[in-house]
DNA sequence: GCGACAG
DNA sequence: ATCTTGTCGC
């Protein structure tokens, strides 16, 4: 697969005030919801949807790209690609630090996903415009951001407590995100826990990054994930990249 | 100036 | 993200 609009690919050389205005149009351009301009890609409920996982992993210059795709619980195909690194990491601004990458690893890429998983925010990014949403609109693709960490809202409820299996927890847009406050921008998603009292897992946060609504994308992710917390294209995704890196 | 921040 | 041993609990 390659950039349907190469002008929202992400340029490391850019300034910070240049990357940020690419943010913010990409917003404008994508597409939060369930809505498609056209469905003729949409899956038929009755074919299994084609899932692809993508996460990176680093060396002293260099990023590796892993994608993975899985229909039906099986791997159907794998590539990755090996980029410089450009700039150092800056939340806010990651898809200019490992957009690259990513971009060249789909160009390896003969089966077309249904959705991306991708590791990092979508919507749930200051001016809504994370890595997932960066890459979903510049491919023109459905995407999921899965993020372990928060990077900005504000959750419905108190976090601070384990959540049980199967919990959803909305996060809103408060004053940092460019969204409208209130607006649930993902949610915090509990795939796994222990029935401990010394040990927990935290949620991952899930949140669209183009052509999904925050619902379909905790919906996706649930429905991926099966013995560990992470869904299964991400985790296989994460020890590939790590085992490219590792040689 | 302070706080806060995906990977 | 990455650097790494032990340690907790099923």
């Amino acid at each position: 697969m390659w950039p349907v609009r190469p002008e929202f690919v992400p340029d490391p050389a850019l300034s910070r005030d240049e990357m940020e205005t690419l943010q913010h149009d990409i917003a404008a351009a994508a597409n939060f919801s369930d809505d498609s301009e056209d469905d003729s890609q949409r899956p038929t409920p009755e074919e299994a949807p084609i899932v692809a996982g993508v996460d990176q992993a680093f060396d002293d210059e260099t990023a590796t790209s892993a994608l993975v795709i899985m229909q039906s619980g099986e791997v159907i195909e794998r590539v990755h690609a090996t980029e410089p690194t450009e700039i150092p990491y800056i939340p806010g601004l990651l898809s200019f630090r490992e957009g690259g990458a990513i971009l060249s690893a789909f160009k390896e890429l003969e089966t077309e996903p249904d959705v991306v998983l991708v590791d990092g925010s979508g919507r749930i990014h200051f001016r809504e415009a994370g890595l997932a949403t960066h890459i979903g609109v510049t491919l023109d693709i459905p995407t999921v951001g899965v993020a372990k960490s928060l990077l900005c809202g504000q959750p419905r409820r108190s976090l601070s407590e384990p959540l049980p299996e199967g919990t959803r927890v909305a996060i809103e847009a408060d004053g940092d995100v460019t969204a409208p406050e209130g607006t649930v921008i993902g949610h915090a998603v509990q795939t796994r826990q222990y029935n401990s009292d010394s040990r927990y897992i935290n949620p991952l946060y899930v949140s669209p990054g183009h052509q999904v609504s925050a619902e379909t994308a905790a919906d996706i992710v649930e429905s991926q994930s099966s013995e560990y917390k992470l869904p299964e294209p991400t985790r296989l995704a994460d020890s590939y990249a790590g085992e490219l890196t590792r040689r």
